[in-house]
DNA sequence: CCCTGATTCGC
DNA sequence: GCGAATCAGG
């Protein structure tokens, strides 16, 4: 497997989001966790909340141990060793875009500026977030009209990864690092990341018992099987 | 043990 | 540039 625009693309996006590199490599598939990280780090991202690197206004003792004779790395190598390298520059704050309805700002899965909660990746690659990050099912204010869900004319083409922003749904078709892969494009639910049709599929009402209907099929043939 | 990311270094 | 091996912390 060769890092591709879409793929690396992917990885980015991901990567910024909080997903961990098993899930991002799992998620492109044919690339090992170390590739991923790897490839982060040769892309220039880098310090996400390491377990290894959590603390750093520390000398800290390495091991003392005897002088290792060589068995493979005669160098010993501080692996938490990093001079003292400013934050990077996380993506500013995102403004509150939608405003005008009343709709405060949703739990957008937006990955290029999202908190470290993502809990897993979607069958698209999208970030899944847990269900206590995402608050109401049912938001309030619903559009007063529902707007037709098909995709408007003006995004015939295929919207791409780089092509998302806040007006069009950020639903995922098909897989990541395929050709054919892209987003919904529609035009959003104002306040959601979703345009209407795939809000139902996001936000699902829980039914009480009993009166649940079977839920709808996934809408890209569900998560790849690999 | 499992997981995580960081780093090195041979290719 | 790539990524397996390795390290180190949770």
């Amino acid at each position: 497997m060769s890092w591709t625009d879409e793929r690396i693309a992917t990885l980015k996006k991901m990567w910024e989001g909080g997903a961990t590199a098993s899930q991002i490599a799992d998620e492109l598939g044919g690339v090992s966790r170390n590739a991923v990280i790897g490839k982060a780090h040769r892309l220039g991202l880098k310090s996400r909340p390491s377990p290894v690197k959590a603390n750093e206004p520390k000398k800290v003792e390495k091991k003392a141990a005897a002088p290792a004779p060589a068995p493979r790395k005669p160098a010993p190598r501080p692996a938490a060793t990093k001079a003292p390298e400013p934050a990077p520059a996380a993506a500013p704050a995102r403004p509150p875009a939608s405003a005008g309805t009343g709709a405060p700002a949703q739990p957008l899965p937006n990955p290029s500026s999202n908190l470290p909660k993502i809990v897993s990746v979607g069958p698209g690659g999208f970030l899944r977030q847990g269900p206590g990050d995402q608050q109401a099912p049912i938001p309030p204010a619903p559009p007063r009209r529902l707007v037709p869900a098909k995709p408007s004319p003006e995004i015939a083409d295929k919207t791409s990864l780089l092509d998302l922003n806040d007006r069009v749904c950020r639903w995922p078709m098909g897989h990541p690092g395929e050709p054919d892969f892209h987003f919904c494009g529609g035009p959003v639910n104002p306040g959601f990341p979703y345009c209407v049709e795939h809000c139902g599929r996001a936000y699902q009402a829980q039914l009480p018992r009993g009166a649940r209907r079977p839920p709808p099929p996934l809408p890209f043939g569900g998560p790849r099987v690999r």
